[in-house]
DNA sequence: AAAATGTACACAAACGTTTGATTTAATAAT
DNA sequence: ATTATTAAATCAAACGTTTGTGTACATTTT
């Protein structure tokens, strides 16, 4: 009999891991046999499988994951950059993606880039160093060059893109569709009696920017009104660039009644703005804007309708991509090619209050 | 032209990562003499190293982790337990867990209780069975036993708790001190002419209840004003009960000029209680809150000043904690059973608008 | 009675590293 | 010329699994 295997530790002591190997050799068992026995092997009689399994859970046996890991050559484990996490666009995604990913046994490893290039391309190395199975990723505000996305095909690690997701072709992705939410918007407005309209936008190089302004012209044609690009801005969406565009607004020869915000957050600056100067017109423009902060309800002026953009969806449905381009993979079976282009698309939302 | 090195691969296909085997058989080397040349090891020649390294280089190399995991019985990942990522205070702490582990390649898996404790268990679970080096927490609102931390000591793995902390014996913590905070509050109300001022507190069995109503409590004394129960109210931080208690508040005998409420979320309920209900004191009645959100200062009706419970610091000295316990457990040197016990001061900061 | 089939297990390789012990050859010391 | 010293590299075990193949024995088939 070997003791190797029975000393008894003092309780305050840390007991390291039982393995299987230990639990071989104290059943007289191979360590292959004891493994089987584990997964329920039909190979394995009975009574050792009973044997084993009884030991084990005496033994509080675990096992080792980054053992299987090397063995399997994965990791179990997604990657997930994106942004901003204090952005609650963010951090409801991630719900989701956890919920999704823990319900499949999936491990997440989360990191910000915080709209950085150079830190997201630092993360993605970092990922792929962790072998991370797979990647989902919202890109970084100013991300122009995309090399470092394409690099991870070839290690063949699957990206499923969500929401910021980068103007490349064989691609997956999950993104909302701004477009009709913004045409809802307008319609809304227009229904309301509002012709003179202005939009803040977002950076022009955004394709987001793109959809809302599409969106914005397209609403009016179809409502027979006129398109009048001065009631157009773009910005960077940092509250100074925000509150320069709204003044803009205010001394364009057409008075606006109401404003399209690119975002939450550029409301915010924008109603602060107007506030802070004592425009009297505080309370006559109307705002409508994107996101819907759960902070919003509280604000003392607070947009009358928002574009929900579903960041618990559109995380639930990226996640899902994911682990289901991963067990693809295992079956090993088809050499698909096809690539995952979900769409959602968005829609106004009354603010109640 | 052809690489010495390389099948050249169709561009669409995936090229599995090169190891260090390869290399050593590409330059007719043992694997030992590859791994020490890349860590320049003084027993391997000058030339030799070159050559490894260069070669590595050229093929890309990337050492993998789980192997390395699975050798050195490390992880080099810290594991992060928290209740509520959305909330800006948790947000803002893994910012601060980020950064200075990524600083020492640490890697940090990120998981929410959703201040549920079976979840809690679960996490702890898994994150023992993902063999995460070290763990980061704070604990659900409503975790009531802590069997699960008590636990993983004897898995030796360390926990450091942040904020939330346990009321257990020997544990690491790093945590905030609400009553200095708190008497700062009172004393700068008192110091305006407050005499009955609010206090609208968190569930009772929260340490961070007690310490604020202790603080309340000693300013008031020490400033020989009465202490009145009665203004003091306890509530589970819901909308709900906030604005029960408001209304307590408002109904008392003595009418309050000022309240201090447990966080900014309970100041917004109980501010827009007031709004709703058209209390004309709605702007005579001056709040102080904790943590300052960001979003506060667009609010309608701000705090006037809030306790800043330094989240960023909070999550970076824990983190630096954890770091350092298990450096210490590297050097294996000495049997270190000393307890870091961080306490930070908590600092009134007047709202400047 | 010999051959075929099944059952229940063991052996050993593999995943990609690190690292203590050992070998080899060359150089310096005696 | 012999021995000790050093430099440079190799061997082999180990980390904890999984899994393809081999094997002994008992059981069934012909």
């Amino acid at each position: 009999m070997k003791f190797k295997y029975f000393s008894v530790l003092p309780q305050n002591m840390q007991s390291k891991p039982t393995t299987i190997k230990e639990i071989a050799h104290l059943l007289n068992l191979s360590i292959s046999t004891v493994s089987r026995a584990l997964h329920d092997h039909r190979s394995i009689g009975i009574a050792t499988r009973q044997k084993v399994k009884s030991l084990a859970a005496e033994l509080n046996y675990e096992p080792n994951q980054t053992a299987i890991f090397l063995q399997q050559g994965k990791t179990k484990t997604i990657g997930v950059i994106l942004p901003e996490l204090s952005e609650d666009f963010f951090s409801t995604a991630v719900n989701a993606i956890e919920d999704i990913a823990y319900e499949q046994n999936y491990t997440v490893l989360l990191a910000q880039s915080h709209d950085d290039e150079e830190r997201e391309k630092q993360l993605v190395e970092k990922m792929k160093n962790h072998r991370v199975d797979g990647l989902l990723i919202s890109v970084a505000k100013n991300t122009s060059s995309y090399e470092h996305f394409e690099q991870l095909k070839k290690y063949n690690i699957p990206i499923v893109f969500f929401d910021r997701i980068p103007p490349l072709k064989n691609i997956h992705f999950v993104a909302c569709n701004m477009e009709t939410g913004t045409i809802q918007a307008l319609n809304y407005l227009i229904k309301k009696g509002h012709r003179a309209i202005g939009l803040i936008n977002g950076p022009i190089n955004l394709y987001a920017s793109t959809e809302r302004r599409d969106g914005y012209i397209n609403a009016l044609l179809k409502s027979r009104l006129k398109f009048d690009p001065s009631l157009v801005i773009n910005c960077d969406l940092t509250k100074k660039e925000v509150e320069l565009a709204m003044d803009k607004l205010l001394k364009n020869r057409r008075k606006v009644t109401a404003v399209v915000t690119f975002n939450d957050y550029v409301a915010l600056y924008a109603i602060n703005y107007l506030r802070n100067n004592n425009v009297n017109s505080s309370n006559d423009i109307v705002f409508v804007s994107y996101s819907n902060l759960p902070l919003i309800q509280y604000m003392h002026h607070v947009p009358v309708a928002s574009v929900e953009q579903y960041p618990y969806k559109q995380g639930q449905k990226a996640t899902e991509i994911l682990l289901n381009i991963l067990k693809q993979k295992d079956d090993e079976s088809s050499e698909n090619e096809a690539f995952y282009k979900v769409i959602i698309e968005s829609n106004l939302i009354e603010n109640s209050k």
